[in-house]
DNA sequence: TTGTAAGCGTTATCAA
DNA sequence: TTGATAACGCTTACAA
């Protein structure tokens, strides 16, 4: 049923070894040769398989990209950007997605393997992990890994991630000027390491002046997303816990702690102020324009494939790199 | 570098054969050998190459997935709910986006093709196609397709779609009796199918009441987003036609026109009424609460994969569906 | 229960 | 400039 070379090779009278040279623009084949096995490859909707190519070739071009999710804007923006470059480069991309599963992260670098990607990106979000011993299969396989935006402790393997150190000191020291002293993150796992370095940065702001930030002031959210950030602020409230400064992991889940605040009867920015992380929410369609911290997704991915490609193609040693981020200040922290 | 299935047959001292028969479960080969294959091919990461597989099973189990864009909620979640309902199923989904680029969608027919997908859905959006003949390739290739959200005229393949018609004619109905009078629909271009179906649907409603809905109350948005659909509003409201009533193709564009209404100095729901398609944006972080078209996103994907698996399968003939949609009231169409 | 060998659709090597 | 042929890594008759 599939249009093989075999087929045009037979139609044009030519070898199949003739035919593949002429399929690939390759020198040393009889130029209006070339033109009528093009002719017909076109005319009978041929294309080469490229289970077949790559395995001939034991190489596939392609790049296996394993992010959280995709209905969070931000994930969508990574990919987008990665099609993106990668239109120019003679890469492509495949995608898959965690839901913050291991057993699914499992399966999906298992996937990869067995497509015969070149090299893996993965953005590392798993709770809790101890040993991700699975990613050995890409060592194994001498498959290139990137992390992207994070990593695991235990891995060795190059990452690309914003500064979120400096970010959030900025957001902090920002936040104090403004008068706010009792402040509250909320956010993903503790244990994942992207999220330890926010809580270190924020304790680091924090006790130049004096003020705590204790392991309870770091809310822990099962998903980060707006139901969740409601939530846990409502109960927060509930218990009658005082803070008058928010920040989130994510737009979605600061947009959740508005709501839970709103509801409660609290003012923003003037009983609590509230800064998130990414600028995806246009401010235009907001109640209130939130003040974030905007990760630079256009360098970040630029480097990752960089840093990918050329560990790809053997070019070594390949360096982690810190991506500036940037604090665009608006009306929910300007007291 | 890659470990190979020759590699465990080697190291657990059986033949390929034997070693394929146990690492896929088949009857026929030893308890004890199975196991120890197993153990060797887990020690040392053996992941089977699907490339070599496919090409010697002749199918792949694969199915392509073609849409727009992805930073779109709407068709982030229905990537999503795909990969959700393939996890039971033994398919798997490669993702690719058109851009609305007519050649970025033959180019990735053309690559699914080349990957040996089974089966294609097609999320079509091109903007004044003629006669997308790349999609023969298809045909020629044996490979079944089928529309999801619309259909290209010229081709034939079943499609899974909303009932537009039905949901158009509802809105229209609702805002007529809310008072509204004269409408204008911010849309893609109204070559594409799905478009027609709701200009026929509101003419249709409006006929009703002796409204005219002309040619020139459909606004043609040379992108469905914020910005476009913001932008010809205000200059919609520049050359100082007067419209009471806004329905837009997607959320994004149903805020672009409040945008420009509200700098325009009118008021909403009072002076202007504002439906939008798609519900998916949460209300409670919007300045106003949208009166919006609901699309069934898991039904319209679990009938299409049926249908595509059914005619992956053989099973002929697979007819087009139509999924109700569901009007959900808020405070932008209330007066 | 196991081994042998052909075949899947390419590319690449080497002769002709 | 072209054609044979081996090789890529797997599955699957078929034979042992």
């Amino acid at each position: 049923m599939k249009v093989t070379l075999k087929d045009i090779a037979r139609e044009a009278k030519v070898s199949q070894g003739t035919a593949s040279l002429a399929l690939n623009n390759r020198l040393g084949v009889n130029e209006e040769t070339r033109q009528r096995v093009l002719a017909i490859a076109q005319k009978n909707g041929y294309q080469p398989s490229l289970n077949a190519k790559n395995l001939s070739q034991k190489r596939s071009n392609l790049i296996g990209l394993l992010i959280p999710n995709i209905r969070n804007l931000f994930y969508a923006s990574i990919v987008q950007e990665i099609e993106n470059a990668l239109r120019d480069k003679h890469y492509k991309m495949i995608l898959a997605t965690t839901a913050n599963n291991e057993q699914y992260e499992k399966e999906m670098i298992e996937q990869f393997v067995s497509f015969r990607v070149d090299g893996v990106i993965l953005y590392p979000t798993i709770k809790d992990i101890q040993n991700p011993y699975y990613l050995d299969i890409l060592r194994k396989n001498g498959i290139p890994l990137i992390f992207l935006a994070g990593y695991y402790r235990t891995v060795e393997a190059p990452h690309c991630m914003s500064d979120l150190h400096t970010a959030l000191r900025e957001v902090v020291e920002h936040m104090y000027l403004q008068g706010y002293r009792s402040f509250r993150y909320f956010g993903g796992c503790k244990a994942i390491v992207s999220n330890q370095i926010k809580i270190h940065a924020i304790r680091e702001a924090l006790a130049i002046h004096d003020i705590e930030f204790s392991d309870d002031h770091y809310i822990a959210l099962e998903h980060t997303n707006f139901e969740c950030a409601c939530k846990a602020a409502e109960e927060l409230l509930k218990e009658g816990i005082e803070f008058d400064a928010a920040i989130t992991g994510d737009a979605y889940s600061g947009f959740g702690v508005y709501s839970a605040l709103i509801h409660a009867g609290k003012k923003v920015p003037q009983d609590v102020g509230i800064a998130h992380m990414d600028n995806l929410i246009k401010p235009d369609i907001c109640i209130l324009p939130m003040t974030c911290i905007e990760q630079d997704v256009k360098d970040m991915v630029r480097f990752t494939l960089d840093m990918l490609i050329d560990s790809i193609e053997g070019k070594y040693p390949v360096h982690s790199r810190l991506i500036p981020a940037k604090l665009i200040i608006r009306e929910s922290t300007l007291r």
